[in-house]
DNA sequence: CAATATAATGAGTGAGTACTCAGTGAGCAG
DNA sequence: CTGCTCACTGAGTACTCACTCATTATATTG
């Protein structure tokens, strides 16, 4: 039975979490307990109410952020996809949510170690969809005969160095939108036999 | 004419910035200045005596750094190096410096504006001296023809994600030592004809 | 309509940290 | 030797922030 005040409690959660990522985004991972209250529209205890600590709160966010990236990823898992196809959809999940993702990158030691974990399962997740995608492709005689772990820490270095240096490579506009082809047509360039 | 005090200043302002290092390089930018003024056997005071803000001080630090890189890395210039060995000289330099370089990489958010520049300078500086040799590879058609800096890029990105994921794959031991016969293999077969 | 439970408030607290400044003593000039 | 200079000291200051708690307003229960 979900009386008025549950659902009110909720609701204030959610908009906790929502706006913490709305601020993070924003203004980075430095951004006060404070801000994100006043931002919410609430005082700044309340977050205290919902979340016993700041890094339970990062923590519940980065949990959210974690499941709804691989939900909107989950289309890599279809095994008939080419190579260019499935870095195309990576691109497009990322450059969805690229101002949160790469603060979450570029900010990564200001982050509390249980968030780190976090990120890192994802990664792993993302590495064994790829892989599978690599690994057909050798077969297929398309791909150079090279480690399918380094064909994928080439590419996640080559996108996560653009998301670094965004303020170098494009310090107004998003990264990732702007340099999409570019990546895309690099890496696929390199990796071909 | 310099005197017994001049001499003794000079002494402890070179401590202090050699500290800096040692201790940033343990216990990454967070570190504060009383650990540095202890480190060094010195007052919490004494760094303020030397530089006028915390700020300043990392500015003196980074530009020292850049410095002896750019002064280690000179050998890159030679024009009748080949790839490999303008990749094996880098990790080289690199090796030597990690816990300090990958500190200044992975907490580059937390670096005062003047030092990020500094480094940004540092990079580009790196940039120009790689792509004489890859165009030179490139002429000799035994490089595919990508866009030189697209090549950098990669490059950079692959060494850069391994600095920075250095926790996940290899904690103990410096990563760039451990993987880099796999980052030089990798990338010489990626950018092969 | 009480009586109780609880979501939310916001001024307050304590911990951490860059930076200050009056004081000290070793060097140095006359 | 005397008085001044200045590198250095370290307790103190100012400020930021995560977190607390007595209080308030509102919902729920009987």
């Amino acid at each position: 039975m979900s009386s008025k005040r549950q659902l009110q409690k909720e609701s204030t959660r959610k908009k906790i979490i929502e706006t913490a990522y709305l601020v993070y985004s924003e203004q980075g991972f430095n951004a006060t307990t404070a801000t994100i209250a006043k931002e919410a529209g609430l005082s700044h205890g309340a977050i205290f109410v919902h979340f016993p600590s700041l890094d339970e709160l990062m923590t519940c966010l980065i949990e959210e952020f974690g499941a709804t990236l691989t939900l909107e990823l989950h289309s890599l898992v279809e095994t008939n996809k080419s190579m260019e196809e499935l870095l195309r959809i990576y691109l497009e999940v990322l450059i969805k949510h690229e101002k949160f993702y790469s603060r979450l990158i570029t900010e990564r030691s200001r982050l509390p170690e249980e968030v780190r974990m976090t990120l890192a399962n994802l990664q792993s997740l993302i590495a064994h969809h790829f892989n599978n995608v690599i690994e057909r492709e050798i077969d297929k005689q398309t791909v150079k005969k090279i480690p399918v772990h380094m064909i994928f820490n080439t590419w996640m270095g080559l996108t996560h160095y653009y998301l670094l240096n965004k303020d170098l490579f494009s310090p107004d506009t998003p990264v990732l939108e702007r340099y999409r082809e570019d990546i895309i047509s690099t890496f696929l360039e390199l990796i071909k036999r």
